[in-house]
DNA sequence: CGCGATTTTGATGTACATCAAATGGGGTGG
DNA sequence: CCACCCCATTTGATGTACATCAAAATCGCG
């Protein structure tokens, strides 16, 4: 368990611009805020497990955090979350345990909610559980949009979207830089790492061309084609 | 478009009782069914369309209704929703248009709520928030083990847990009756017919026959072990 | 009893996992 | 600054799960 320390400011701006609590005004960003602190995980530590007794909700300030299912024999992540994403939020509104472990990938700054104090808060602050439901809405349909693309694409098709989701575009061509390893990326599109390998090489018909973390994009309109 | 009805009062008991009302005192519920009418589907109508501009969210009072992505030529069912399920709820809070295309199977009786008029209580009757909320959770949960189930586990596998979910075990023994067509629960588990198919009879050899629609299982913990 | 729709069965193809080995790249210590 | 090592990634070979296509079989129902 790492040490708990007090929000600064700046992590408390960041907080207020997040999801979860970008629509409350300033008393009801303050109440939430107050039932949180500030703890920082190192690169593999693991939050909590499935099944675990719930006690905090998250949302990561800085670096990566994978949600996923099963043991070490065989495991399927089910989310990344970025800086500004929530996770765990659902259970102040049902449900005693995680439903699913997590993990800090890299050096991991996260704002952590002490789950019964939010509880606790929802009959003075009725509006904190609509914002709980804003987060839980996106969350709902990005997990469903994952489930059909799962059912649905190939595995280049997967990462084309991806790529066409995260660049940057100038004109017709595009480019981005990963934020976190391939065999991450991997795992958030249900993939074994060679697999990833091999749609990027299929797409390099396509006018990708990879080197390292760096995606260059030849015609964005040719990889919506895809 | 069907025509618009009245809520029963047998109705308005069953929705009382439905996950996105139960947690609401009587004024609350009362406040949000009045947002509510009665519509009536025909097998194979198409409540709406991805992409078309979001009115109305539901509750499923009879029948089942498949959400789904995707055209013609390829679909993936992302949730069967059975009586007492709500779907579209989070477009109360984000969102101009659905992000799935909903269709009835058999006939369908639903609760159609007025996006719109929900949205304007949510400011009088804060906690409503919170009850949607609790809905998503419901949801959110659902679909990530949907996803997680996918990722992981084999056809004979995901069956496997649909019947112990579904049975009514009498001791060790146990049997169901599947509420509606192979065909369906073929795509809610993501397979083709045929795939469903051949997971029932890879299941033989753990004690599950099938005759019709009724299934029994010898022994459940065999079955466990898949 | 017979018809259409659903389900099953069989044969084949494809996408992706898995295992094993080669390649490459970034950081450390010399 | 360079050599080396470790780990991430790529590449190749193979196996498996499931989709797809094409019948045959069965069910439900008039």
């Amino acid at each position: 368990m790492p040490r708990a320390l007090k929000l600064s400011s700046a992590q408390q701006a960041m907080l207020g611009g997040a999801l979860i609590a970008s629509s409350l005004d300033r008393h009801e960003q303050d109440a939430l805020l107050s039932c949180a602190v500030a703890v920082r995980y190192e690169p593999q530590d693991v939050l909590f497990r499935e099944h675990d007794k719930a006690r905090y909700f998250y949302c990561v300030l800085n670096g990566y955090v994978r949600l996923y299912r099963g043991s070490q024999d065989r495991e399927a992540d089910i989310s990344i979350c970025e800086p500004g994403d929530s996770f765990g939020e659902c259970l102040v509104l049902a449900g005693e345990g995680y439903n699913y472990s997590a993990q800090a990938m890299e050096h991991a700054i996260l704002a952590r909610f002490d789950i019964a104090q939010v509880k606790a808060l929802l009959d003075q602050r009725p509006r904190i559980g609509g914002a709980i439901a804003r987060s839980l809405s996106q969350h709902l349909l990005s997990t469903m949009e994952c489930l059909a693309r799962d059912r649905m694409q190939t595995s280049p098709q997967r990462v084309a979207h991806y790529l066409l989701a995260h660049c940057t575009n100038e004109g017709t061509r595009a480019s981005l830089r990963l934020p976190f390893q391939k065999s991450l990326l991997a795992r958030k599109l249900g993939l074994a790492p060679e697999a990833l390998s091999r749609a990027f090489s299929t797409l390099r018909t396509s006018g990708v061309s990879v080197c390292g973390r760096a995606i260059a994009i030849e015609d964005i309109n040719v990889l919506r084609q895809v």
